[in-house]
DNA sequence: CATTGTCATCAGAATTGCTTATACTCGGCC
DNA sequence: GGCCGAGTATAAGCAATTCTGATGACAATG
């Protein structure tokens, strides 16, 4: 029945019929006029009817009840395929396509904006849409179930259903009062200094570790998730923070900032991907645009940045 | 690009991506798993692009964003196939299509309710569209334009272009005023008599040359086109007619009905068609059901008709 | 580390689909 | 009325496609 339908014969009917002869139709395809013939009388075959009569002689090739039917679908399933055909290219271009992006606090506030609005500019039609979780190891299922088709991670994933690149080392820093005696530089001497922490997490596990390893235990009197709220404590005077570079507002002039020597293990924000996953050509992009985001921020705030404030 | 897409590989996608495996796909659609490897490569090859991801081994393949969007088109491009198919049954039944018929006063009164009720009882969703002209020419010219797919006609054309059935053989008879003396019954006998006539148009002539063979000059004293006004002057006793049966209310007490014997040679009501066009099958039916209905009508009223009233 | 389940690829056979050439059909014209 | 011109159908041959079946490569699993 229908089911064994050719496209080639589609495009036949509709060139016969608007042509109103074999002949014709087959120079406009390209074809022999015997090609032409062949293909309808396929298209006659599949169908289990005529779909033009042939009047003979010079007269135009006509199409029957059930040739009309027939064209009806046709026309609309051959423009279907060139709109697909169009949608195909605005995926190539980037112009669309799903984009959702996992991400977190830090990121959403320091890198995503300009790399959202990147992609806005280049590609006005395209959204992107943002998850954000507090939780690594969410925001890598989320990643596995497809519900992302990227997302910002701290640290590369063990997972190796991952792919990830490193988008932007981010070191720790030193936060103290403004009005602080010295600011301290080496954390070794953090032994006994009232601090201001967040509650255990990814990052201020990996802190503390670190300061365990210098022979410091470090004395917490507040934790709260909250960077600015952080921040804040720290300009009250409440005591000092380590914080990650980026979650730091350096306009802020209650507080000194200092680098640290010996460093930190700095944390490490990277982008990932499914493993063996192809993304959409404009996901393609924002890795890149993530790439560039952050090294504009390298460049002008890490580098010349030698002692606090 | 996409022009040398198949069908087939449509269907591949599809069921490559409902299943998640190119083995069940190829079981589902009862091809070997390397010919659907192939169709999908296929595929690709149009395209440009990858449309699975296969993670290798017993894992899923998934769609990659390019496939996604092919799917979505190739879902709705087989579907329309369905309809289709669904459509072209419809019109097979006679339960669709396009039915203009062309008709003229006395079928349009006597034959075309009836035929057209049998229709649409029969086929509920059909709609018979109904044009009316008074002039043979003008249905002929409309039908060879294919504005008609059939057309009520009086006699068979001359134009070998059209095709006819004659339907129904609808002899003249003479209407006479109730009370005049004795229904005359020889047209011979008309000279000198009063009558109504129409206007010239086919049947009229045919009247009067007939008459006029039989050496009477038919003497009008009113003219109408109008068969119920003709019939009205008959009654008011203004005079005798000679009208097709079809077009005289015999319920009327006023007039009298009689045969002529010789009979003035009867008007052949026909259906015609353009020669060489294929109908729908609900056109087929509907001169089917022409033919019954005039069957029926000759078989009652025609055949014990012997003298008037 | 072998086993299992999967997709890709290869080679050969069957089929399809094109072209060329020829037959057939109809209308128009002398 | 019998040709001719314009049109479609059909036949034969050949090239390309598309199957099948066998084999290879690869990943996960126990």
């Amino acid at each position: 029945m229908l089911r064994d339908v050719e496209i080639r014969q589609l495009r036949a009917l509709l060139a016969v019929a608007e042509e109103g002869s074999f002949v014709r139709a087959a120079e406009r395809l390209g074809f022999t006029q015997s090609a032409i013939s062949q293909q309808i009388a396929g298209l006659e075959r599949a169908v289990g009817d005529k779909v033009f009569d042939r009047p003979g002689g010079p007269r135009r090739v006509e199409l029957t009840p059930t040739g009309a039917l027939l064209l009806d679908y046709a026309t609309n399933l051959l423009e279907q395929l060139r709109v697909a055909e169009d949608s195909l290219r605005s995926l190539r271009a980037g112009e669309v396509g799903r984009l959702v992006v996992g991400s977190f606090q830090s990121v959403s506030v320091n890198v995503l904006p300009e790399v959202v609005g990147r992609m806005r500019s280049e590609r006005p039609g395209l959204t992107v849409r943002c998850v954000e979780e507090d939780e690594n190891d969410v925001l890598v299922a989320r990643l596995l179930a497809d519900e992302l088709d990227l997302t910002f991670l701290i640290g590369a994933p063990d997972d190796d259903a991952v792919e990830s690149v490193t988008i932007l080392v981010d070191p720790f820093v030193l936060v103290s009062p403004a009005d602080s005696v010295a600011p301290i530089i080496d954390p070794s001497r953090l032994g006994g200094v009232a601090m201001i922490g967040q509650s255990p997490c990814a990052s201020q596990l990996s802190i503390d570790q670190a300061l365990r390893e210098l022979g410091v235990e470090p004395d917490y009197v507040f934790r709260t998730n909250d960077n600015a709220a952080v921040q804040a404590m720290v300009r009250a005077g409440m005591g000092c923070a380590i914080l990650p570079d980026l979650a730091v507002d350096r306009s802020d002039p209650g507080v000194v900032v200092s680098t640290m020597e010996p460093p930190i293990p700095p944390r490490e924000l990277v982008l990932a991907r499914r493993k063996g996953r192809t993304l959409a050509p404009a996901a393609e992009r924002f890795v890149e645009l993530a790439l560039a985001v952050c090294d504009g921020l390298q460049l002008p705030e890490y580098r010349p940045l030698r002692a606090g404030a």
